[in-house]
DNA sequence: GACATTTGTTCGTATATCGCACATTCTGGC
DNA sequence: GCCAGAATGTGCGATATACGAACAAATGTC
């Protein structure tokens, strides 16, 4: 690609938009010229564009980004198959267990939630198609990270900050590679209250016809339920009929 | 705004975006510029430009959106405060009445959905926070139009193309007006399979302390369970009380 | 296999954008 | 009410981008 390719001014405002985001959903000029290391002028003139265009909402103080931001979103969820396909086979996976069902892609060193049927909520956190988690402490990440090369997974891991969300959070680099190996041999991830207290959960891959893992599958339960430990007795053999039954259906 | 405060590169961008969508994953150069009205070396831009930033794959041929592209709606969703403040109050109605619970907000002649307690899946369609829905044939809609002025609703509709999904959908625009201003006046809207035959639905205003309806809530039930007329004696009240609790908490 | 058509790429130039420096307005402290 | 500091708005020269046309490559048709 030639450096005439490329739009300057679009990526600019794409940065400004991910300058918003949790605890930030009203953003002065100067705040997004901070967050983005953008000139100020520059980031004015994105702000305007968006707030012209309907995407942000000004007050002649702040800027608001607007519902109509999320189209951009959706013409990924709406488009992409993925989804689509695997949306019922959750339903019925939740309703077989009594437990919440999800499904991810893997986006850098975080995962991304594009499918959920979800019982009663125990989580904390508010999980939705779009949500994001770092990969190192859930499930479906670890099992992703596994289907990547050691050296591929290592680099996400060494770009994540290992943060302690409980006690349980494994934050050792070296030992969270040794896990992720062990994950790759035996098919499935098990999470014990990594990331919050009282949840655990277990994660398969869906690998399509030429054996790539394109997503993760899992099934979440409240540790209050039942051990880690009975997690695999219990929903590997559910988890691995659906990515059974899914393989021939993805590309 | 001067003409120079306005980003001609990016606004293009976010059309290339949007271009996506609903059967449409994967795009040509040419189907890129046809559908956007942009030139084709201009499309071409935008989309290298993508592809360059992780937004979107290219195989030499055609492109495709990433879950990367996520970033930009969940940059709303999780700045947002409104989806947060909502979910609980949905979750906890949806499990006090046993059905579907969801929120949405308009934008344009749309409603978007904001945040969702589901029960099990009664609907063909998947929804899900950033889906959307046309504003005349949803209950949510149709009390999101009737807290606009006519003048407002009147527009709103006249830009909408009235399609029948059902045969009970409403697309008459001088009755659909009408029932506009009876939903004004009773403060709650009741649409009956006018959107998928065997669903039924009834939504109020979430008005916040200045007066203003910042969002709709609505219950979604199976038409084969209770006629349409019951949704108001056994679903009106628990709606209202959710709104009342949730008034003095919006902006 | 040759022709017609569509699609992708390159190029020169007119034009719009960037970032800087300066002007102006806002804010809070005293 | 005044001042200092911060945030926002603006004009301008240098530079990057958009456009349309022309070219190249691929695709489809007969």
């Amino acid at each position: 690609m030639r450096d005439t390719d490329f739009i300057g001014g679009f990526a600019k405002g794409l940065r400004v938009i991910e300058a918003f985001g949790e605890n930030r959903p009203r953003l002065s000029i100067a705040d997004v010229s901070k967050l983005t290391g953008l000139d100020r002028a520059t980031a004015r003139r994105c702000l305007l564009t968006l707030s012209e265009l309907g995407y942000a909402d000004y007050d002649g103080k702040f800027f608001a980004l607007t519902p109509k931001i999320l189209r951009l979103g959706h013409a990924y969820l709406s488009a992409t198959p993925l989804p689509h396909i695997i949306q019922p086979f959750l339903d019925r996976l939740s309703d077989d267990v009594g437990q919440s069902a999800s499904a991810s892609v893997l986006d850098g060193a975080e995962i991304v939630y594009i499918a959920r049927a979800s019982q009663r909520r125990v989580m904390s956190i508010n999980l939705m198609p779009g949500s994001r988690l770092p990969a190192y402490c859930a499930s479906m990440g670890r099992i992703l990270l596994a289907s990547l090369g050691d050296d591929e997974a290592q680099a996400l891991i060494s770009q994540s900050p290992l943060h302690a969300f409980t006690p349980h959070t494994m934050t050792d680099p070296d030992l969270l590679m040794n896990e992720i190996r062990q994950v790759r041999v035996q098919g499935y991830a098990v999470i014990d209250q990594e990331l919050e207290l009282g949840l655990c959960s277990i994660a398969v891959a869906l690998v399509n016809g030429r054996g790539r893992a394109v997503a993760a599958i899992n099934i979440g339960a409240p540790a209050a339920q039942l051990e880690a430990q009975q997690l695999a007795e219990r929903y590997l053999r559910p988890l691995r009929e659906v990515a059974t039954q899914l393989r021939p259906l993805l590309a």
